[in-house]
DNA sequence: TATTGTTATACTCTATAACTATA
DNA sequence: TATAGTTATAGAGTATAACAATA
């Protein structure tokens, strides 16, 4: 073995296919490498249970002690409904603690646990060298610009 | 009293919520972005019953007439399974015709019809609206090095 | 044997509406 | 009245396994 992957039936190493107008399409090109980012993410965090957007949730919990969900999801942009049930996953997993407010007992408190820190922790060392894979092919200004440009057009979502 | 609006719970200019480790992953930018353009999109298209995935797939058989659905899915990263819904679809609305392929009886040749290519020509123009709507806040330069950065990641995936 | 298209199935993400309990 | 969280549900996208017809 060369150590090459197979991508028979993949890639176009033999199959020359036009995009017509997706060629130029920033959409479509941002769907398509962030489906690839997100492939990438699910090889890199195999075994954890973990997926991005668990790992995105427990990152901002333990940014911001003491954040209820609804908070956790708009910054993520995540809807109230679809934040209880990945709220109970890290829960149930005992990766986040979960306390109704003292303040206001309508919300919960959120906060990582021991085992969530290390979780995280866990993933961020696998998820570094997972970016480091996918931008394997850009400069270090590269990267930076990338976000940079990212960042403004999230900024109009 | 200052006069300034209650904005707690809503929009990002009153609820400072730390991103953690989120903040500078490509990944998670990626994931934003893309989630934007293909909400932005789907608004650009309203009315029309055409989905990201739908205008990609007639884009790719008008720029390639006589492809069979294997090679369309292979160049835009969708599994033979799921390609059959989708050219239902598009053959149920009259907007792609397939005849079966008088060299290999095993595969379609899918072709636009008329309407198909009205439907393609009438979300070209929408879309790019809905692209200039979404990098208002790029320079020329900055899109070209955006469409270069994300087709480099494109290649590794 | 390999490939094209197909069916069946399942999981995830996303979206909306209606409900509760608090504020 | 408004907000935090919940439930139920539905539509999409994506993944795998197994099959028939054809190569």
């Amino acid at each position: 073995m060369t150590g090459e992957q197979d991508r028979s039936g993949e890639r176009d190493g033999a199959e020359p296919i036009a995009l017509g107008m997706l060629e130029n399409l920033v959409g479509y090109h941002l769907r398509r490498a962030s489906g690839a980012f997100g492939a990438d993410f699910a090889r890199a965090v195999e075994g954890t249970g973990m997926r991005q957007v668990l790992v995105g949730i427990l990152s901002i919990i333990a940014a911001n002690p003491g954040v209820n969900q609804g908070a956790v999801g708009r910054a993520l942009g995540i809807k109230r409904a679809n934040m209880v049930a990945l709220i109970n996953e890290l829960v149930d997993r005992d990766l986040v603690d979960r306390q109704v407010s003292p303040t206001d007992r309508r919300s919960f408190e959120l906060n990582v646990t021991k085992a969530g820190q290390d979780m995280l922790d866990d993933c961020n060392r696998r998820v570094e060298q997972h970016e480091a894979r996918m931008l394997a092919a850009l400069s270090k200004t590269d990267r930076e610009r990338l976000l940079d440009l990212l960042q403004k057009i999230e900024a109009l979502g």
